[in-house]
RNA sequence: AGAGCAGGGAGGGCGGCCGCUGGCGCGUUUUUGCGCGCUGGAGGAAAGUCCGGACUCCGAAGGGCAGGGCGCUGGGUAACACCCAGGAGGGGUGACCCUACGGAAAGUGCAACAGAGAGCAGACCGCGAAUUCGCUUAUUUAUAGCGAACGCAAGGGUGAAACGGUGAGGUAAGAGCUCACCAGCGGCCCGGGUGACCGGGUCGGCUUGGUAAACCCCGCCCGGAGCAAGACUAAACAGGGGGGAUUGAGCGCUGCCCGCGCGAGCCCCCGGGUGAGUCGCACGAGGCGCCGGGCAACCGGCGUCCCAGAUAAAUGGCCGUCGCCCGUUGAGCGUGAAUCGCCUGCGGGAACAGAAUCCGGCUUAUAUCCCUGCUCUGACG
RNA sequence: GCCCUCAUCGUCUAGUCAGGUCUAGGACACCGCCCUUUCACGGCGGCGACAGGGGUUCAAAUCCCCUUGAGGGCG
């Protein structure tokens, strides 16, 4: 398995979030909503994850974090460089599974990145 | 063996691969950063935010009113609405449990419906051969009967609640009207206890209801905001518009007053910009062990340990194995027979829940398992 | 994270502070009947709620405590 260590980068500011909502490509799914955009200067990938209130408690909102960066590291091979990805998750999430999730995220990316 | 009471504890272990985050060291780099190694990384409730503090700012934290909280006694504590010990009342066969438990003869208020009457109460049914009047019998009186006035509150009935209970005397009928005992209230005295209170004696008037999680009275406590508090650095926009007040105005920490302070340019609103970083921010009423004091909560001494610190926010994913629980396979074993236990194979399950300034409590949620002490019932000895 | 507010028929609300005439009132909606040739309007009647649990009280939508669910503010 290579090493995935340094290849990805963390959505930090709220100005790159709002940028993302406002201009992103979208991609809707049962549990997930994906926001993505190519960066003119190129870069490594980076992520950002947002789970509102709406899903559930603490314990269910860490679990569905780290259930869609775990997601998030197992497709970014696929990602194309340059690009800034922000995963929403939605209501439903909060009783899936974490291979329901993954595949969600999957089917997500296929639809996101298809038109490059 | 069954049922139960009280207290305490655990909240899966080990290993592999891939990852996340804090610290330290080394290397590299102009710096940000990156790599490697070592090491730390959620809870008993981290939760609800219901109390109490520490800390920070508001002026140095002042006074009064208003407002809020608490409420048996003694102790513990930084403090508390918490904890410990005790008292009283109530519940349970019992081990034990529960209690916002000051004051209703300081005052005000409230009590629907029902009922005669609901707070210095009242008379519907009823009771009444005393007293007065009328009528009937009747010459009149007496007697008897009926009705009314009047007297009474024992019994019936209403209500959540009806102004002590039982017995005797008393009376026309009755009533603490009188007496005995009991309950309850108040005063005084004696004894025990730091105290709440307990035990006993004596005297008194005969009884004086409920509600203070209604207003209130009494005693004690509380200034306000909250780490998104607050301090600093950097960057950027603007140097704007409207209004107020104009000399003891205005402002300064909830409402008012006093007091105090600032005080010539101030205040309020609108609009505009930045919304990045450092500190606060983890050594503390700290954990563990031993000894001593105390019934206990807890306190003191000595030794030892450093044990999360993010900021779109860190503990996860996959797998192996052991242990636990549930279901099930087996002409297996205890065993003679099992629905009981053990073994074996297969399948499934593992709760409540995630630190965000930090502590002490309370409350609420919690699969399963373990330990200690005690009670009741049944059987056997 | 810290600090607040609210919860009543299907919907919007009155009543809550000062507990009792509350088997909780009104409007819109819904259902049935009347009116009309029919619909609408109008008239009459009906259905339908105190977020859940506990406490105080003779008595709780109202007072107190806990839980649950919505909504808001603070950098």
């Amino acid at each position: 398995m290579p090493r995935r260590g340094v290849d990805y980068e963390r959505l930090r500011l709220v100005s790159e979030y709002n940028h993302l909502y406002k201009r992103g490509r979208r991609a809707y799914g049962q549990l997930v909503v994906v926001f993505g955009q190519k960066k003119p200067q190129g870069g490594l990938p980076r992520l950002g994850v947002s789970v509102s209130r709406k899903v559930g408690k603490a314990v269910v909102r860490n679990r569905t974090k780290r259930f869609l960066r775990e997601s998030f590291w197992a497709f970014l091979s696929e990602i194309p460089s340059g690009w800034d990805i922000v995963i929403c998750a939605r209501p439903l999430i909060a009783s899936a599974s974490f291979s329901e999730v993954r595949g969600e995220v999957k089917r997500a990316f296929g639809r996101l990145f298809r038109a490059n």
